[in-house]
DNA sequence: TCCACTTAAGCAACGGTGTTGCCAAAGTGC
DNA sequence: GCACTTTGGCAACACCGTTGCTTAAGTGGA
């Protein structure tokens, strides 16, 4: 429930069921009791043998073994029922269209791919995306879709869902995305920056840290931010604008009109080439990373997207290294882990089908 | 109510009584219609008046005349008894010890100030602090007070109390500091950072921005962070660490062991002297707050801490200068204001005073 | 094999929430 | 003076989680 509105009593229904399927989806195959609910709830036992009634009459839950007898009658396990509902997640890239159908649990069932060129321009690009969705569902037939969930590059308003100046392609300013895509769909259309999206998948999917920061070097370098286990968009969805922070004053030009922003310093340690340069790059990063973490006091740092990607260990040590010595130096604790966030370039699609399914799940308040 | 706990009837209910709360304190003397604050709550009119008269019945409400009619029966104003309960807010600095009586609407009642060394040793400040405190409550005698907040520089942990290495005071860490005074005064404590105290306070009595970053350059510099209308205090309470941030990579080396960290950098542009090093000081406390603004995507920066109050205009305008500069370049509209935070050198202990009422107006989680 | 014991989960009654439908109160304006 | 508008309370209601008790389904010792 947002911070500023009242509470009704389907209000605290709705609350209380999403608390419950959020456990279950964390659960997984494995399932989760009526007891354990409970406990991690702080309902009673009977509040959630009602709530999980209702979540099976509307067949998202069901029964599925018992766990072995701790001297008495034994637990009954209860689980999703994954399949009871999809959701599709689209990345719009410069260069290449994916396309996912998740079910409830997040589980991938059916993917697409396609090459794109984002500037080629609004129309060519909103047929394709719609060709491909068409035949993910066409393919997969019958499901019941919530709604779409897209990834874009560049910056924009998440709330009506137009894109700002996305990089490089200066056509697509205030385009209304979202509204396009919903007309021309027939579908609930959510649209995020793809760092956002990956970051939201991550929080669901992920090791379960309750704040991290999302840390994607590719052709740009961009950040996602979960903080107290939320996507933080911040005032404007302008939140995560990493590759701009200053951190050498004075330093040489970005292509932003800044000096010494930490993309330009990091790309052109890549591509000064060798391991040398990789290094440098991954120090660079690692001492932006440490500003964010004594800033934020976050519990993890994620690395992902194609330059880091491809020197993983690297990149991972890199930044581990300067975490390390500052943590040291200020005396905060041990290090937090630095980690290459799993799952690769399929990141931001994932997470754009999430951006659907988290609200059943009351992770995000929906829009 | 916290995201990841099951809701039931006395959580609604204290939930929207908080938020109704607020929204009185917030009108302050003007006061509210029912009728108000059940458009601004989403609820029934019927379910305001029913909660509007629970408050009447604690004593936390009166009628207070009426507005003008538009055609029929005109809105009857409710307003906030601000004398119904007070909190008390301390303030361990390092040479001084500000301690204030507020009422419910944080508006205060009493003050006091004395010397202190914070270097003495624990029991002659816990003396102290408690017989600054009796003082005060003599003076005003009979109130029902519902706490203490207390403010103190270092880090710490909010939510045992207990502080960490408080810069330059090795003594008290480790320190159970909470536990301690709620022993010797016989009320509920809570401590916090005197930045973070800050940042409450004026998120509470503020502008009305949702998300804003409070820096405090005085001996050495901070922040307080405003996320989304609430207090943001990071995993480890350790959120806000301002100062080590590293803004010029391989620059001069600060007294935490890193380079190029703003707290130093600023310093010793203030320390070089002149109006010269005042500007320098400001660009770099800028350019800090423009990687701050842009990483977080906030509403305002408010500037405090004797450093700046010595030449507020010049910093403000120092900072605003870089904030324009970058939001131009980066083409994410306008720049967003920056103001010297009202109340100068009582912003903490006000703040320390809000930590007490927050929670009761639903903008804090208790702890 | 039986029976005492333990643990899990459902049934029924209950208290208390916000909601709905209706009516009294308190103004305005012709 | 009367029709109309708007505010706010009263009473009945639907529905939430809670409580007290019962039934289901196991374990383990005699």
């Amino acid at each position: 429930m947002a911070a500023t509105v009242g509470a009704n009593l389907s209000a605290l229904r709705g609350h209380n069921a999403a608390l419950v399927l959020d456990l279950l989806r964390t659960a997984g195959e494995a399932g989760i009791s009526r007891l354990e609910l409970a406990e991690r709830t702080g309902l009673t036992p009977q509040a959630v043998s009602k709530i999980t009634a209702r979540l099976r009459g509307e067949g998202l839950a069901v029964e599925a073994g018992r766990r072995a007898s701790t001297g008495g009658k034994p637990r009954t396990v209860l689980r999703l029922l994954a399949g009871a509902a999809h959701a599709v997640g689209l990345h719009l890239d410069r260069d290449e269209l994916h396309t996912v159908l998740a079910d409830l649990s997040g589980a991938v069932v059916a993917a697409r791919r396609a090459p794109l060129d984002l500037g080629a321009g609004s129309d060519a690009v909103l047929a394709a995306a719609a060709c491909e969705v068409d035949a993910l569902l066409d393919a997969d037939g019958g499901q019941r879709v919530l709604g779409v969930g897209v990834a874009v590059p560049g910056p924009l308003d998440h709330t009506d869902g137009v894109l700002h100046r996305v990089t490089g392609f200066p056509q697509w300013d205030g385009f209304p995305l979202r509204e396009a895509l919903t007309e021309r769909l027939g579908l609930p259309v959510v649209v995020d920056k793809d760092t956002n999206a990956a970051a939201l998948g991550l929080a669901l999917e992920g090791g379960g840290e309750r704040s991290f920061a999302y840390l994607h070097l590719g052709t740009g370098l961009g950040a996602g931010l979960v903080l107290d286990g939320a996507l933080y968009r911040g005032a404007r969805t302008g939140a995560g604008e990493f590759g701009h922070q200053v951190i050498q004053l004075d330093g040489p030009r970005c292509s932003c009109g800044n000096r010494g922003c930490i993309e330009a310093l990091c790309l052109a340690a890549v591509a000064s080439g060798g391991d040398r340069g990789l290094d440098e790059a991954a120090r660079v990063l690692g001492e932006g990373a440490a500003n964010l973490v004594s800033l934020l006091d976050i519990d993890a740092v994620l690395l992902g997207g194609r330059t880091v990607a491809a020197h993983e260990k690297r990149f991972v040590r890199g930044v581990e290294q300067v975490l390390a010595a500052r943590a040291g130096r200020e005396g905060g604790g041990p290090a937090i882990p630095v980690r290459a966030a799993p799952g690769g370039e399929t990141q931001a699609v994932e997470g754009a089908a999430h951006m659907i399914l988290a609200p059943l799940f009351g992770r995000e308040a929906p829009s």
